[in-house]
DNA sequence: CGTGCATGGTTTCATGTGCAACTATTAGTT
DNA sequence: AACTAATAGTTGCACATGAAACCATGCACG
């Protein structure tokens, strides 16, 4: 991309951070009406829950870096969730600062009824590409977003 | 796209959602520093600028619509552009209940100062882009986002 | 060992936001 | 014309969030 017509017009429509951020909403508010309505989860706590049910066990910090939530953010989901228990935390027996994160036997239930119905969902929102576009269009996400990374 | 493998596993790095967030979070969070820090102005009130900017005279209904942000952010927004003096409103002679919203002199200079900044930060953005996939980007998200839309 | 520094997680506080109630104006129906 | 419904925008309130202060634990270096 080296289109230089810097002038002081620009098309809101065309301009990608707005655009991406209209679409991220979009996508966002449609899934979270599959978690909030039925689940009474909100959108921090299904981060969570689905960074532990991927990852198996997880320290908040991992989630925080996973998720680019903020930690306190994240510190209150958990205590949601663990009241509600979905997950529950141990200090973690290698370094006590530390507290492993993992769902309980209700949260992997909540989780299986509910992933199925995300991934009906998501192959529903990816519809209208075909499967070659939607691994160039994760491709050129992740080349734009590689240099916006900040460690690593 | 019909991969129609719903097991209850998956891939948070490959969940379109997921990945579609975090870009647009750390895009927005770049691009928030360009405004923030040199102009003391917040999402909300750059994204009134940039469509007043864009647009010449808009209504808050309709900035609310272009921006799916709340009414009353908008209104909030607008309180302290026009206390800065960034941009004045008037009852639509059309309809009292309207106000026609307009750039200041000032606001105008602040967006002609702004602007090419934020046009030549894009550039860079959507370098690793080759322009021909840049325009496939946008017309893939456009097919993405067109089910999604509620109204219009 | 022990004193200081770093780190993971919690809590406090100030702020921004969304929802809902409200005001003012206009449109519709009879 | 009058009464009702709808619409644009504002405000009150309750809540979620981020920054910073804080606490507890572990590490480094003397």
């Amino acid at each position: 991309m080296t289109d230089e017509n810097l002038s002081t017009e620009f098309d809101l429509e065309h301009f990608l951070p707005y655009r991406l951020d209209r679409l991220a909403d979009r996508v966002s508010e449609a899934l979270a009406q599959l978690y909030e309505a039925h689940y009474d989860l909100n959108v921090a706590q299904w981060r969570v829950l689905a960074w532990l049910h991927h990852r198996h066990e997880l320290t908040a910090k991992q989630i925080c870096a996973a998720t680019r939530m903020d930690k306190a953010r994240v510190s209150r989901a958990i205590q949601v969730l663990e009241g509600r228990g979905l997950m529950v935390r141990r200090p973690s027996p290698r370094d006590q600062r530390w507290q492993d994160l993992r769902l309980t036997e209700a949260g992997q239930a909540l989780m299986v009824e509910l992933v199925p119905q995300v991934r009906a969902w998501e192959a529903e929102l990816v519809a209208p590409l075909a499967t070659e576009e939607y691994h160039r269009l994760l491709d050129m996400m992740e080349r734009l977003e590689r240099p916006l990374r900040d460690d690593e």
